[in-house]
RNA sequence: GCGCUCGUAGCUCAACGGAUAGAGCACUUGACUACGGAUCAAGAGGUUGCAGGUUCGAAUCCUGCCGAGCGCACCA
């Protein structure tokens, strides 16, 4: 009986209670149970009786009493006590939890996808670093953490792009175009301009590209194309080899050379949106939130920043998606105001088809000490350089293991040891384990069983139980941290739920013979519960793009 | 000054409004003739920044204060 099962078993239980004229209230469309922190508590728990005591008039413990007579002759259910307050705490019947391990290892890959967002179309945009030097660390945090959720979204049922605003127009990529001439040309850094090695790299391949860009007309040019597109590749290498993979990388010239922002803006003025002042034209969101009205044209003619996300934005809607979903740095939250007014002056709602996700900063240390970077300075640390300190691996989920809302540390020493306070490696391990288990019985000449075969009800053992609690829980924490956007909730799981109660198991349950003792139905339960256990955490671990190795 | 975000064990971090706030590290104490001990068990460690409010119930929601980070351009 899966958790899903038996929340349907209590509302049953509580459609049959008012259908019998004992409570008196609306049954509830959906009824959650949650697992219990405290064993004596039993196996689930639920708090229906205490939402529905005020509708109901009645005192929550009377309610829980009614619901708990019904729910204790549903198919699956142990026991049922009334306590605290009014909570239902059930235990189930032997050998109905086993269903889990059996459903795990017959979905396979598949276990854990789950309904919950069906039907949406979601554009994840994430990264969209300047193309004018690499992946810094700050973008690589959206990198771990925008991948799992896209494969969060997917799993639960969502179509989902991944994209990368390309921001290849603007001031910036010319203070990168001029640093690079400067360069080439042996000069000094400019003022304003970007500084580092790699920008004397790319200088080099430039020239060694178009051996006579010096001598050409306007040589900055050919320095801004050839620059822009090598950081570009650059760039596009550097995630693949971590393991992201965009969908789309949309270039924000093409939304200038297409028209897309003058339509976006007589979209605008249409909706009464727009008024022109000092020569400028202006979108007035201060009705919709900001704090200020926004400059769309400038008084020069010239297109400011704001335009193209006006554009973009549209862009992404009229390609058919339903929910636009933006994961910004901390030093754009003051830019979230202004989009969500965009988003409403196009007549959405802000938050329903835009999400501005905001991530705070990532600090890296090393002997205890913050690594220092500036990049006017060149002292770039980049994702090169965390992959290089501690793998890919460890990075993904060090990264993408705290919540993205609060500022975190990453210990470089820590996740670079191949012990077991790694987190990343605890949960490797125990992945390991489970191969290991699985190899060791082939090598014994031990054929796995057709599940449907296995005696479910001997697994009783208290760790057993504890066990498969826990892979009973993929399918709603990948839900839940999809659609909270929190991928940390999947490595959370892994490590206190699954890495933890697998080793526990381990520790107190044998699972192959020794010597000469025989193989029995008990041996084929406990190898079935660890094929289940390994299936949930290479799925696991897959959503967080960490590799679930069967050795280390 | 204004806005957004964050303050949880010594440290790094958890906890979709639920019961006694949990893990790991570090500290103390145990368990190995081992299906990989790269493990497990036990102990100690907290006024959830402070003060109010909402509720059957608040780390979580609301208000005010304190502290930290990040923003407040006809820059991108």
């Amino acid at each position: 009986m899966t958790p899903d099962q038996l929340g349907a078993a209590v509302r049953a239980a509580v459609q049959a209670v008012v259908e019998a004229g004992e409570l008196a209230v609306a049954v509830p469309a959906e009824v959650t149970v949650d697992r219990t922190k405290n064993r004596d508590h039993g196996d689930y728990a639920t708090n229906v009786a205490l939402q529905l005591a005020k509708p109901a008039g009645r005192p929550p413990r009377e309610v829980a009493e009614l619901i708990a007579a019904q729910l204790r002759t549903a198919d699956g259910v142990g026991s049922v006590d009334v306590a605290g307050p009014g909570f239902l705490n059930v235990r189930l019947a032997e050998g109905a939890l086993g269903t889990v391990a059996v459903r795990a290892v017959a979905a396979g890959p598949a276990y854990g996808r789950n309904e919950a967002a069906v039907g949406q179309s979601v554009n994840l945009e994430f990264v969209s670093a300047n193309p004018t030097g690499p992946i810094h660390i700050g973008a690589v945090r959206w990198a771990a953490v925008g991948d799992a959720l896209a494969r969060l979204l997917e799993a639960s049922g969502a179509k989902v792009a991944r994209e990368y605003y390309f921001n290849d127009h603007g001031t910036q990529i010319d203070r990168f175009a001029r640093s690079l001439l400067a360069a080439a040309l042996g000069e000094s850094t400019p003022e304003d301009g970007y500084a580092g090695a790699y920008i004397d790299d790319i200088a080099q391949q430039v020239l060694a590209l178009v051996p006579g860009a010096l001598a050409q007309d306007d040589p900055q040019e050919v320095f801004r194309g050839h620059g822009v597109q090598l950081m570009f590749d650059h760039i596009k290498a550097s995630l693949h080899s971590f393991g992201v993979d965009f969908d789309v990388y949309f270039h924000e010239n093409s939304l200038h050379e297409s028209g897309a922002v003058e339509r976006a803006v007589d979209r605008l003025r249409s909706l009464g949106r727009i008024y022109e002042k000092d020569g400028a034209v202006w979108l007035r969101t201060t009705d919709l939130g900001d704090d200020k009205d926004r400059v769309v044209l400038k008084s020069d003619g010239v297109p400011a920043y704001i335009s193209g996300d006006l554009a973009y934005y549209l862009d992404k809607r009229e390609r058919g998606f339903d929910r636009v979903v933006i994961m910004l740095g901390a030093d754009h939250s003051g830019y979230v105001g202004r989009l969500m007014a965009m988003c409403a002056a196009f007549g959405d709602e802000p938050g329903v088809h835009l999400e501005i996700l905001i991530g705070q900063l990532v600090n890296l240390l090393r002997d205890g000490q913050p690594l220092k970077m500036s990049k006017r300075a060149g002292t770039v640390i980049t994702l090169e350089d965390l992959v290089d300190a501690v793998g890919v691996d460890a990075a993904r989920y060090a990264l993408a293991r705290s919540s993205a809302d609060s500022t975190l540390d990453i210990d470089l020493d820590l996740w670079a040891r191949r012990t077991s306070d790694n987190p990343v490696f605890y949960v490797q391990y125990a992945a390991t384990r489970a191969a290991s288990v699985l190899r060791n019985a082939d090598e014994m000449g031990i054929a796995l069983v057709d599940p449907a075969e296995v005696d479910l009800s001997l697994l009783t053992h208290p760790r057993e139980t504890e066990l498969l609690l826990a892979l009973a829980e993929l399918p709603r924490v990948v839900a839940a941290a999809a659609e909270l956007r929190e991928p940390h909730r999947v490595a959370r799981y892994l490590e206190e739920q699954v890495a933890k109660s697998a080793q526990r198991f381990w520790d107190d349950c044998q699972v192959l013979p020794k010597g000469d003792e025989e193989v029995t139905p008990l041996t084929h339960a406990r190898l079935l519960l660890w094929r289940a256990t390994r299936v949930v955490l290479e799925n696991g671990l897959t959503l967080l793009g960490v590799s679930a190795p069967e050795r280390m």
